[in-house]
DNA sequence: CTGAAAGCGCTTACAG
DNA sequence: CTGAAAGCGCTTACAG
């Protein structure tokens, strides 16, 4: 009896495999008698393959459970499936709704969203852009048009399709889907006019580049109805939030008594001023209108329910998805800058 | 005077280079006169190369602005730099918070987050874990423990590392940061009890696992304290939103007039039940107690403001990516499963 | 419409 | 502590 019997037949040459065990392409190739690239081809549905080799590998490539690698299609073909999603902030529900339209578009094309979040930081974008970029991404989905020039050249010199979100511009070879933050304040502040205020404030937070166009677009509206007052403007650089609202709703009645409406500069804040002059028994629309922007969630349960312009978030992630679609496949873009517009949702606020 | 002169020096050799201009690993290794694996082990810090040498690489690497190529890394390595996130939902702040936490203790480790969102559909996370597998990725966070076989198989049969969030559980083998959602409804119906209530109210929305953990809490409290009526449970399987919170709660009341708290399994419900109880003149608490659960933005804001249980969605994230930060290393791992615990937060409503 | 060859930019596994 | 060779699994660029 041997304890130790050496095997009778020979081991596996030495072998340097470091395979994954996972069926690879050539295997596909070979039980469908084809060559790999063929196999390539039908797989990925270019150019001209027979329609019959283009079944064999098909059966094939379902029976091997073949999973193509992405490192190495990457690898090969100098470019991979992710496209690289910058946001400002994961905190504002905008941009959470933004981010799952993206997705949801991106996902059935085969194409992975790789999120990053700058925190309104332009040396955070820069950092993000930089690793996002050594990935090679085959798209690139930013936040505005404003950023560092490093940031720009960094895109330029990419290469990479880029998208950018949320603004309208008519830059030529720039592109974009948004609305124009700047016409939606204005209809908002002209609403409040209509309804024959005159003393309206403007509180805003976080002081990114749209809540500040938003800014512009009251001043407009101010200017052209001739009672425009920098004094009724309160510009807080703390991120937005239901406290924050409060706490600027408060600050606006003891400095301003005669306040007459407040022109939030998103819902967050709005919520908040909301519950502020519930709890200070201030009556709203009455004794002040109170409107906010964005519509989030929950600014229809207000008490009273918020007048606020409903922004098409997910549309323009979804409609920004596809542009870049169109960009990465080298096919023709219509238009380069799609302007979704926005809606005056008028509720018992105001 | 030549319109088309002919190259007096010939062009680059018929090109079969498709490189893509950046500096590569032979670069840095060429320029700093050692080979590619001595520059490969210098600029990962792996093993031991001579300090001067890795100087020198350092250096050429820097004055190159070399990037290491992810795919190629990836392909070489049969493991990338991804690492993937299946979240239920990004409509609930909780898992938001959950997936900055984890991409802010990745990223600098240099691991990229995928995001992945399951809507709660196990053929979904099927759908996700498949693809993202693909992608071999160093590394796996998933919500909770319940999901379909074939994903259970999936994960283990992959090999690898996979850390589950948000609950708690002893399976050895198995690792998990959370807590226990059980003994916290349990603590907050408790803490109803001890304010002397006993119609208390279950009000739920979605039904994940997590809020039938929670169910079962109220359910030992009550029975404990001998008041349990599974007619006060309302669950209902539609998405939590406060507009559903104010829905149900308004239902509720109708359908029992006797009750005197309500638990909603979820913040957003309760702030829309609270919302709801103002605009039906209800007094809360007086007449009836409101708690909620997660302690979402908002809720110390609401009128009055909401008792609830804070849960450390934040920490665990950030604990539940150090594990797997460890697990990818090959590092020990002192204990497979944490429990972060909770805190029961009393304010106005109860 | 199809294929043989080369190459993408790294790391593994062996040697020394 | 260092390196030459091979290979990861695809696709590109040429030919035919």
């Amino acid at each position: 009896m041997e304890r130790f019997p050496s095997p009778s037949i020979p081991p596996f040459p030495a072998a340097r495999r470091r395979a994954t065990g996972r069926a690879t392409l050539n295997d596909v190739a070979s039980a469908a008698g084809v060559s790999a690239i063929t196999a390539s081809r039908a797989l990925r549905g270019a150019r001209a393959v027979d329609p019959v080799l283009v079944e064999k590998v098909r059966v094939a490539a379902q029976q091997l459970g073949y999973v193509p690698d992405p490192a190495a299609r990457a690898l090969a073909s100098a470019r991979s499936s992710h496209v690289a999603v910058l946001i400002p902030l994961l905190s504002n529900a905008l941009f959470v709704e933004l981010l799952e339209a993206v997705q949801h578009t991106l996902a059935p094309a085969g194409f992975q969203t790789l999120m990053g979040v700058t925190h309104y930081q332009p040396a955070e974008e820069d950092a993000l852009l930089r690793s996002y970029l050594a990935h090679r991404p085959a798209g690139l989905l930013v936040t505005g048009f404003d950023r560092s020039d490093a940031a720009h050249q960094m895109i330029a010199d990419s290469g990479v399709p880029c998208v950018h979100l949320m603004e309208t511009v008519s830059t030529p070879g720039v592109y974009g889907v948004g609305l124009s933050q700047l016409d939606a304040a204005r209809t908002v502040t002209e609403h409040l006019l209509q309804r024959g205020r005159r003393r309206i404030a403007y509180v805003a937070g976080q002081l990114d580049p749209r809540v500040m166009q938003r800014a512009e677009g009251y001043r407009a509206a101010l200017r052209d109805a001739g009672c425009y007052d920098p004094q009724l403007e309160i510009l807080d650089p703390t991120p937005t939030s239901m406290a924050l609202g409060g706490h600027l709703f408060e600050e606006l009645l003891q400095r301003h008594p005669d306040v007459d409406a407040v022109f939030f500069c998103n819902d967050d804040l709005a919520q908040g001023g909301l519950l502020a002059a519930l709890r200070l028994q201030v009556a709203v629309p009455q004794r002040i209108a109170v409107v906010g922007f964005n519509d989030l969630a929950g600014s229809d349960q207000m008490l009273p329910p918020l007048t606020t312009i409903r922004t098409p978030r997910a549309e323009i992630g979804t409609q920004a998805a596809k542009m870049l679609l169109a960009l990465m496949r080298g096919e023709p873009v219509p238009q380069s800058t799609i302007d979704l517009g926005f809606e005056l949702v008028v509720r018992q606020s105001s």
